[in-house]
RNA sequence: GGAGAGGUGGCCGAGUGGUCGAAGGCGCUCCCCUGCUAAGGGAGUAGGCGUCAAAAGCGUCUCGAGGGUUCGAAUCCCUUCCUCUCCGCCA
């Protein structure tokens, strides 16, 4: 959400963003809703300047018991009324207006944000290690899993329907250890709180975020006018909305280990093999809230965090940074750290780390009080930590064995009671 | 599901149809005082919008939200959202 006058100020800056975004320039016609608007509010103050003081004056007529002056003020105002009501309703409206406009508009992208249409104009920024390389022609994770019976598709089909999986045994523990791990990575060592919050959650809480108004087809809605969160960004960053935060207490570092629901509307027929692309999946967000200020260095933290888990994990990744065309309407700059996939023979998205400014402190009415005392929003950032499910894949295809089977990298073993592989088929 | 209570400033909390954006307290800021600290004394301290180059000032709106009664509503009425308590049910 945009502060129309920040954008009348810049008009030409938040053009050229939006243009970059490959929407046409929309200051033109939201600073002329906004000049119609204050127009209107300049009209009806001064209505009811005019109203309030003859208020008064009926006060003081009637005290003084001059009747004619009490009749003639009540005459006035009476007719007041119905124009200031008039203005008032007319004001209402073309606030909402604008606001409606606002909030249909992707977040500003930051400067070094690179130009581009797609994924292919990313910009590459590291990586980690070289590509894993076998003797042997290496298996997609679904081969790997549906050959040793612990990866079911068919059956979670009868259950859910497509893209859902059944995980069993070694491979339902490896991705609970998966999980485990990250979050004990996360707040024994780089300093986050653990959270569990809430998986259903309002309408408000996807406003705040930004994934409603725009983008509800991607989200599941309960009966009752809740919605599945599609990541727990949207529980984790809503922790602060409507609040006044106290700017001692931040950098504020959460993250939580949940599930996450999609509903993967306009992917029909791509990633459909395998467990890379579900309904539902388990993720570790980190999600931090902070100072204008600190924001910049705020991301590079977040992704050092993420970057961590791949290396911890040993899985052989790169770093992107994402060009305007491929960035999410939510964020002003966005990195996605790929995982190496060796069945896919490709990099594939396991994190995307992101700073939204204060595009969505603004939806949540986030703020602290700076140096100066006044009140301003707070940055909000978030990072997966990284996603589990995808990880489970990284892992089996990055650590399997000529025979089918997966060594477990020396990090999980301790969430797997000390066990070191995964047989495969039988 | 049944019954009840309540939503007021950063926080707690008082509040009667008018002079209330709102007592008091806490917190915070500044000043005074004491060698330092603690304690004490004094002053200040809501937000949004509009106007303005900006600040000040001025105007206006806001006591969950929306509507109504009234010359006038935090206060009365209606609707709605939310929170809490008790009972029932339940992991």
């Amino acid at each position: 959400m945009f502060d129309i006058k920040w954008i009348r100020a810049n008009a030409e800056t938040f053009d050229r963003s939006m243009s970059r975004r490959g929407l046409g320039p929309q200051s033109a016609a939201l600073l002329e809703l906004d000049d119609a608007r204050r127009k209107t509010v300049a009209d009806m103050n001064a209505l009811q300047e005019r109203r309030n003081a003859a208020s008064k004056q009926i006060g003081q007529a009637k005290a003084s018991g001059d009747e004619e002056k009490f009749k003639a003020i009540m005459a006035e105002v009476g007719s007041l009324k119905d124009e200031v009501q008039a203005l008032e309703d007319k004001e209402r409206a073309q606030t909402e207006a604008l606001t409606d406009a606002l909030l249909q508009l992707p977040n500003l992208l930051r400067d070094d944000v690179p130009d581009g249409g797609s994924e292919a104009d990313n910009v590459e920024r590291g990586n980690y290690s070289e590509p894993t390389q076998f003797n042997f022609a290496a298996r997609e994770h679904w081969e790997l899993g549906e050959a040793a019976g612990h990866m079911d598709f068919e059956t979670a089909a009868k259950i859910s329907g497509s893209r859902f999986v059944v995980l069993r045994r070694d491979l339902a523990r490896l991705e609970r250890a998966i999980g485990q791990f990250m979050l004990d990575l996360h707040t024994q060592e780089h300093g986050f709180t653990e959270v569990s919050a809430p998986l259903l959650v309002r309408e408000e809480a996807l406003y705040g975020t930004g994934q409603l108004p725009k983008f509800s087809e991607d989200a599941f809605a309960t009966t009752d006018g809740r919605w599945l969160i599609p990541t727990s960004e949207v529980s984790l960053t809503n922790l602060v909305r409507e609040s006044i935060v106290d700017a001692a207490e931040l950098p504020m570092r959460v993250t939580s280990l949940t599930p996450c629901f999609r509903a993967e509307a306009g992917s029909a027929g791509k990633d459909t093999r395998g467990m890379l692309r579900q309904h539902q999946f388990w993720k570790v967000e980190m999600v931090a809230v902070t100072t204008p200020d600190k924001s910049d260095e705020e991301q590079e933290y977040l992704l050092s965090c993420a970057e961590n888990v791949m290396q911890k994990l040993d899985v052989p990744y790169r770093v992107l940074r994402l060009c305007a065309g491929d960035m999410g309407a939510t964020m002003q700059r966005t990195f996605d750290i790929e995982a190496w996939l060796p069945g896919q023979d490709a990099y594939r998205e396991i994190s995307s780390v992101s700073v939204a400014g204060d595009w969505q402190a603004r939806r949540m009415n986030a703020r602290y009080r700076n140096k100066d005392g006044d009140l301003d929003y707070v940055h909000t950032l978030n990072g997966s930590g990284v996603a589990v499910g995808r990880a489970l894949i990284a892992v089996m295809e990055n650590y399997q064995q000529q025979d089918g089977s997966i060594r477990i990298p020396d990090v999980l073993r301790p969430y797997m009671g000390g066990q070191e592989q995964i047989d495969g088929p039988a």
